[in-house]
Formats: structure tokens, C-alpha cells, sequence
DNA sequence: GGCACATTATCAAAGCTTTGATAACCATCA
DNA sequence: TGATGGTTATCAAAGCTTTGATAATGTGCC
């Protein structure tokens, strides 16, 4: 087609970001979540008490999306949601303690994997990989405001 | 938790990810097409005639997935299934006319994305994140072995 | 020829993701 | 006070994705 398959940056992106969550996947199963369920847990715990749809922009996914996710977890008893104190529209979501045991036996494992990709790269290397990556989506953000 | 967030490259490869995903539909939808079925109407262009199951592993899903974009597909007249000459429980995939001229018009613009990416880097850079992605995919895949 | 293995196609179920849409709430301004 | 703009939460619909499972087909070996 219009561009040889390999000279097509994205499929790197797509077969690195593939394989993470291949591996997130089996990292976090033992704690019985998904990857989308441990992301939301895991920004959650960064920022406790946020609306879901600051978690949903933390999460890089729709609000929409992200009430289906937090719905589940509710459910399990991993987050609760409580109405915000003076802003009656907003849901605050909180982990709970069951919450904050899943995330950190899912955090563990997924973690092993995080330590890998550091180990690999030298920290050179690894800020040049965050450049690289940086200036991709920028040039992606940029050319898809022009289409 | 067990890793501060700014130290988790697969973080950086998400947004890139997520950067290319959105930009990749905008790009193709005036040709009426979601990104999974543009992934495998261009991956059918470079091989016809492949089965389902090798179709699933070019655009890195699962067969079951590919099962289902290409039931869209077929209905919509973009590809056509027909049984192996010789071997009977594969099926050979095609591009119909309608299908390649979809492919066409949305692969145009998907290229200016491609174009975008390829062109912020030096032909130097683009080999470095080139071979810094696949690192981080081997170690991704080494890690995952040995949780 | 029978068996084991590998591969294909697809059903089922559950979870996730997007777009489109609606209603509600808050803040600001005229 | 009313209008406007921005943000939140969530319903609806369609598409996609995975895992688990099953049946069928071909290949190679004993």
C-alpha cells in the first residue's frame, strides 16, 4: 500500500505496547483483575478521592469507559464511590481496603515487569526511548489536527 | 506502589499507543472503517488468500477477535471467504473491489500519520527506537516467561 | 490404520472501548 | 436572575478482545 509495512514506526509501537499488556495481563491475574481494572486501581491510589472522569483522563480511556470498569470493581468491593462533599455532580472514588490488598499483589508482579524493561535499557537509553516517544506523539497529535 | 509512575516506561509506550490509535481513526473513518478492520483489510492486501487464524496472528488478536472484525467485514462486502482448495477447515481471505477501494481511501490517510512519525525522526532515530522497542519487547517476553 | 499432535474455525461469556446522547451541577458574566 | 460554558455521571448501541471450549481437518509416526 501506500507505505511499506516496515517502514511503519507504528507497528513497533503496537507490538511493544502488545506485548506489555500481554504481560500485564499475567502478572495481574493472580489478583484476579484485569489490566484496565489494575490501571484504574493503580491511578486510584495515586490520587484518592478523584472523579471518574479525572480517572478516566489518568487512565487515557472515555469516562464512559471508565464507569463500566469501576461499576465491576465496585461491585467486588475494591472502590467505593461516595458523593463529593460540596459538588454534587462529582462521585469521589476511594480504594478500599480490599481494593489496596488486590492492587498490591497485582502491583508486585506487574512490577517485575516494569524492573525488566528498566534493566534492559541503560539510563541513557531509557531517557532517549521517553524522547523518542514524546516526539512521536507529538507528531501524531499534530498530523491528526491537519487530517 | 512498587514503582513510582515517571519511572514506568510502559507508560510511555501506552500514551504513544494510544496517540497512534486515536490518530488511526480519525484517519480512517471517512472511509467507514474502525482501526481493527483497517489492521486487517492492509494486513489481507499483503497476504490474500491467508486463513483467519494467521490473519489473527499478522494483527496480533486473537483468532476468536479476527473471527468477529471479519464477519463485519464479509457482510459489508469488503472481504470474501472461500473454502481451501485442499485443505478444508481453513478458509482463504480476500479482498473484494469494495474492500481494496476502502482500503485505499483510508490507508491515504493513515499513511499521513505514518508520514508524520517518520518524518519527526532522523532515519538514525528511527532505527534507535526502533531497536529500543523490540529490547523492551524482549525483555517484556523474558520477564513474563518467569512469573 | 490408529494415535498423537498441531492447526483451523467458531460458539459462548464476560469485560472493555468508542461514539452519541441526556440530565444535572457548578462557575461566571451581563 | 437568567444565560452560557464547562464538567460530571451514565444510558444506549455497536464493535472488539480475551479466555474457555468444541469439533473438524491435516500431518507425521508407530
Amino acid at each position: 500500500m501506500g507505505m511499506p509495512a516496515d517502514e511503519r514506526l507504528g507497528l513497533d509501537i503496537k507490538r511493544a505496547e502488545q506485548a506489555l499488556i500481554a504481560a500485564k495481563q499475567v502478572a495481574v491475574r493472580p489478583a484476579g483483575l484485569t489490566v484496565p481494572q489494575y490501571a484504574a486501581l493503580l491511578a486510584l491510589s495515586d490520587s484518592p478521592g478523584i472523579s471518574g472522569a479525572a480517572l478516566a483522563r489518568a487512565c487515557l480511556v472515555t469516562p464512559q469507559a471508565m464507569t463500566v470498569v469501576l461499576k465491576n470493581l465496585e461491585e467486588r468491593g475494591l472502590v467505593e464511590r461516595s458523593p463529593h462533599p460540596w459538588h454534587r455532580n462529582v462521585l469521589e472514588i476511594r480504594l478500599t481496603e480490599t481494593g489496596q490488598a488486590a492492587l498490591r499483589l497485582a502491583d508486585e508482579r506487574a512490577v517485575v515487569i516494569e524492573r525488566a524493561i528498566a534493566a534492559e535499557l541503560s539510563p541513557e537509553e531509557r531517557d532517549l526511548l521517553r524522547d523518542l516517544l514524546a516526539r512521536c506523539n507529538e507528531a501524531i497529535t499534530r498530523a491528526t489536527s491537519e487530517l
